[in-house]
Formats: C-alpha cells, structure tokens, sequence
DNA sequence: ACGAATGATTCATC
DNA sequence: GATGAATCATTCGT
C-alpha cells in the first residue's frame, strides 16, 4: 500500500501530450470498447470519493482500501496530479513571507520588560524592582505594596504561561493532527510536502492570533495593576522627624548655597534612610519654599543655624572628635551659620 | 471639616 | 541632567 505514488513532486514530468487534463497512458484505448468500461470505472471512482464521508467510518475504511487497490486508482491519481499542478502554481507568490507583525513585537517586548515572559525571577521583577527603586524604598510600609504588587503580577505570569502552553500545546495537537491528515490524503489526492508546510504556517498563524489576544488581555492586566501600584505609591508618607532634622540641618548650614553635591546627597540619603531622589526633591522644595517665604522660616532657620553652632564649637573642644552629623565634609562653611541665615534673609 | 504642611510629579528653562 | 516653579495628592494639626 505504501508503495503508490505519493506526494505529488514525483509526478511532476507527467505528460499531457494528448487531451487536455488527462495523462497520456488514460488516453491510450480511446476509441475501442475498453474506452467505455475505463469511463465507467473513473466515474465509480469519483462516485465512491464523493459518498465516502457519508458512510461509517469502518465502512469508509473498507472503502478507502478498496480504493487504494482499484487498478484505475494511480491512473486518476495521476490527473489529480496535473490539475493540482496548475493551481498551484497560481496560488504559489500569493502568499510569500510576512514580516514580523509589529504589534506582536511591541506587546512581547512589553510582556518581557514587565517580567511576565522573561525568565523565571521568584516572583519579582525587573519592573517591581524599578518601582520599587523609584518609589523611595523607605521603611517597611511600602513593601507591603510591593509584595502585593509582585504577588499580583507572579498571578498575572502564571495564568499567562498556563494559557500559552495550552494554546501551544492545542496548537502542535492540531498541527500534529492536520499533517496526518493530509499525509493519510496523500495517497488519494495530491498534496507536495510545501502545501503541507504551508498549511501549517496557516495553522501557526491563526493561533499565534489567538496568542496575540492572550498577550494583549495580559498586557492591559499588567497596566492596571502598575497603574494602580503606582497610584499607591502616591501614598506619601512624611519622613520620620530625625530624618527631616538631618536634612533641615543641611539645608539651614549650607544657605548660603543649599546645593548637596552627589556625594552629599548620598550620604544624606542613607543617614535619613530616604532615596537620593528624595534628598534632591526634598531640597527642591525646600529652597523654593524657603525663598517663597524666608519670614516663615526665620525661626526654623534660627533654630538649626544655633544647633549647627553648638555642634561646631563642641567638635572643636573635642579636638579629635567625629565629624558633626549635620555637616559631614563641609566643616568650612558652618564658620558662622547665624550671620549667614540672617544676610540671606535680607 | 478645614487649611497648612509636605513629598512627589510635571513642565519649562538653562 | 539639574533646577525652578507650579501643581497634585496626601498627611497632619486644629
């Protein structure tokens, strides 16, 4: 059974030197009394292809075989071949390589910078991590947040990975099932191995579609959860009272020139326990709110600029002692911090 | 409940 | 890219 002719490339050079549409050893007893008995059988032929798939399966299968063995089989085979050939051959360029859909590629580079297709991180995330980054880091309370936050996203990936093997796996099933289909075909129509593989292409494009809808309704949870993250992180919370004394001490010793060098404002980050994003948004607002308005501040000012002084001189009585905790490495310019507020201030 | 204080964000400018 | 200015959103004190 196996031995038949097959996939259609071993046909190709079929001749159809007489008539049109029909192989030249069909053609040969044209004429004589067999002529009509081969009409005959051609027409049983199509007439048993056409009903096999009204009949039961076993007796299709009966049927099938029956089939294979006709002695006219090859011979019809081979028209099928030519027809098949011709057609083909139209619809071959139709369909030529596609790029890469730029859709599909903006939502897989955003599933994977969201760190829901990227590799397996225990749950976090590139994007938790940044958020987490931005968001201050300070304290114990927003990382409530973030476990929340990761624990929704890790859900997200989960039902993500779950969906896609499933559709990955329906998708090679059929593909699976369809190639034995047509392989099964093979025998009683024409089918070349590129139709097959064009077909599965076919296949994969239309789930890849289905993918694409996966991905998409994953990328709009992934929004809606970061956009909510990031309205929690809107929560600001005060900073605790010793931190805001550090970076007033700062501010009201350095007056006249309250610009924290990186390394200061490092240093400040970590003593405060605060990001140096915060340092420097915290000194952005306050020399603009401290310019706005030097009246109310002139008290506050006083305050820190005493404090500032006391430390000095207490340093200074100590000879070797640490550094003051307000002024880490400007020990110059808290020379004399009162004079300084007070000249600002006019 | 209200207004002030305050940390964060946004936009323009240099 | 750092900063100023305006603004938003929340917290705090009353």
């Amino acid at each position: 059974m196996d031995e038949q002719p097959r996939l259609m490339h071993s046909h190709t050079g079929v001749g159809m030197a007489g008539h049109p549409g029909l192989p030249q050893h069909m053609q040969e007893g044209t004429g004589g009394t067999d002529g009509d008995g081969r009409k005959q059988d051609i027409g049983d032929i199509l007439q048993q292809i056409m009903t096999i798939t009204d009949q039961s399966l076993d007796e299709a299968q009966a049927r099938k075989h029956a089939l294979n063995c006709h002695r006219m089989k090859p011979a019809l085979f081979n028209v099928l071949c030519e027809i098949k050939e011709k057609t083909v051959l139209s619809i071959r360029g139709a369909q030529e390589e596609e790029p890469p859909d730029p859709q599909l590629m903006r939502l897989d580079n955003m599933l994977l910078a969201e760190g829901v297709s990227g590799p397996e991180k225990g749950g976090g995330s590139a994007a938790a991590a940044a958020a987490a980054a931005a968001s201050g880091g300070a304290g114990a309370d927003n990382s409530a947040e973030h476990s929340d936050y990761r624990a929704k996203l890790s859900q997200i990936r989960q039902i993500y990975h779950t969906e896609l093997e499933k559709y990955e796996q329906a998708c090679n099933e059929f593909t699976t099932h369809v190639m034995n289909l047509l392989r099964e075909q093979s025998r009683t129509r024409p089918i070349s191995p590129k139709e097959i593989e064009r077909m599965v292409n076919i296949i994969h494009r239309k789930f890849s579609s289905i993918q694409m809808q996966l991905k998409q309704s994953t990328c709009e949870a992934v929004m809606i959860l970061r956009s909510r993250f990031l309205d929690a992180r809107r929560k600001r919370r005060n900073f605790n009272k010793q931190a805001t004394e550090i970076l007033n001490e700062y501010f009201y010793s350095h007056l006249s020139n309250p610009y924290p060098s990186e390394e200061a404002k490092e240093e400040l980050a970590k003593k405060c326990a605060i990001t140096v994003a915060q340092v420097s948004n915290w000194f952005g607002n306050k020399r603009i709110r401290y310019k706005k308005n030097i009246g109310k501040f002139q008290e506050e000012a006083n305050m820190y600029a005493a404090r500032t002084a006391v430390n000095a001189a207490n340093a200074s009585s100590h000879g070797s002692q640490a550094n003051s905790p307000s002024t880490p490495n400007s020990a110059g310019e808290t020379g004399s911090p009162c004079q300084k507020v007070l000249k600002e201030k006019e």
